[in-house]
DNA sequence: CGGGGTTTTGAGACCGGTCAAACGCCGTGG
DNA sequence: CCACGGCGTTTGACCGGTCTCAAAACCCCG
């Protein structure tokens, strides 16, 4: 029953983290995310049956903030299930430009995007200390096989991430730079309250850069919006700590208008 | 051997196309696109075979331009395969505001978004004369579980349209109005050009207000821009009519620029 | 030959980008 | 312990691009 802890270092340095076998932890928070806990349930079942080689075990990986999860142009072969922590995720274009995909948090899957090619396509970095668990793509499909639970889940997460998209692009086709902002806030703010953490005072782990590149918006913009917010009021910033003052305020300033196409 | 051509229409009048039997069709152009082509063969194979009772079939649908093929909060049960035509997908906020989300054309799979829950969290409208097989999600799910191939395909089809998602969402982040049409018509240049029309001249079927909204501009920009590429000879524009002709110049005016979030 | 809808074009205001400087936070080293 | 320097943030001034409002031109259709 003792704990497991073996820290793994490569000469890189940055894209492992320490490893232990997921039986000795309790899946804690992840019951708040159906998904998750759907999931989550199955893992253990799978576990405690023990079945397969080492392999086959669904691992638990602590990541240090700063660290990659994967890299782009890394072999795909796992998706990644976030336990706790918190990370960006991040789109390089052709001239290696990046762009902040998301900022995934505890009950998240990573990696989705690059399942239709050996690939990954894009690179997930822990914000803060993250603890993960590591899905081996090939160990999940037969899994999903037995369980018509865990392939509802797996099909889930999938549907579910597309969807998280399409809001994003719709957001940034429209509203302006304080929609935006305010949103993003709102956004934090019932991720937040989801996961059992305070929705009124937060910390912002990312820097305005990221999210600035997250909204399609520059990073002065992001400054010059939360200290506008500030001043009249609705929320309270200092650095990285944020307060929201009048949620309904904030969600007020979302975007009003938009054209009509009439058919 | 006669062909079975039974119009169905509700007083609803939308959201039904005329319905026939696949295993009439050969399924033409669909051997371009890897994933459909996959899907086409065992599509095939699983109606030859003639398994199942009349709901396992999969069937062709034809839809008029205008037609809705799902709308918002109906009951989900199926995607669709795009077999030819064109249609747009759009998302409404709160607010009733329409946003467009992609024009899927031959080879694309609609209704993804709308699988973890019960009911369309979108709409898809014809654009022009559709020929669709719709793939009634169990059916596809028990298909998937006797031929591997069959399973890739349909994840490949979930993973593609989610980093088509995020190069979408790269391309609104960044870059000036300029940039956004050229890249918009690049890409239906290829996407013409992969199907087998001509990449060079084609026509726009949708109107500049849902490019706008695609595109996150307005349509007076999308019209601005148009008129600007044509006097600077890059394009040829009479209304609906596109014709591109210098292709390497309008690759150039990808956006320049980004932020660099340093580390 | 009109009439409705879409597209084009124009003029002005405003928002956000750009460049630049000052500030604050924090770790380093003297 | 404080001084220094780096980095992220804030704030300012200016400029350019996009939105807004509005009118004219154009297309398709009867």
């Amino acid at each position: 029953m003792s704990s497991i802890n073996s820290s793994i270092y490569t000469d890189r340095g940055v894209n492992h983290g320490s490893v232990r076998p997921a039986f000795n932890r309790p899946l804690g928070k992840l019951k708040l995310w159906s998904h998750v806990s759907e999931i989550g349930d199955f893992l253990r079942v799978q576990l405690s049956s023990n079945l397969g080689d080492q392999d086959d075990r669904f691992q638990h990986i602590n990541y240090k903030a700063g660290q990659h999860i994967y890299l782009l142009g890394q072999p795909f072969e796992s998706l990644y299930l976030v336990n706790s922590g918190f990370l960006k995720s991040v789109l390089y274009d052709d001239l290696g430009n990046e762009q902040v995909l998301d900022f995934p948090m505890s009950g998240d899957v990573l990696a989705i995007d690059s399942l239709h090619t050996n690939y990954h396509n894009s690179e997930a970095i822990a914000l803060a200390d993250c603890n993960i668990i590591k899905l081996p793509y090939r160990n999940l499909i037969k899994l999903s096989h037995r369980s018509e639970q865990v392939e509802r889940a797996v099909f889930g997460f999938f549907s579910k991430e597309l969807m998280n998209q399409q809001i994003r692009l719709s957001l940034l086709g429209k509203s302006k730079a304080e929609a935006r902002v305010a949103q993003f806030l709102l956004l934090l703010s019932n991720r937040f309250l989801s996961l059992g953490y305070s929705g009124n005072e937060f910390n912002l782990r990312m820097s305005r850069c990221e999210i600035g590149s997250y909204l399609g918006i520059k990073l002065e913009t992001v400054s010059r919006v939360l200290s506008s917010l500030n001043e009249s009021g609705l929320i309270s910033v200092r650095q990285k700590k944020i307060a929201i003052n009048d949620i309904d305020a904030l969600r007020n300033l979302q975007s009003p208008s938009s054209s009509h196409c009439s058919h």
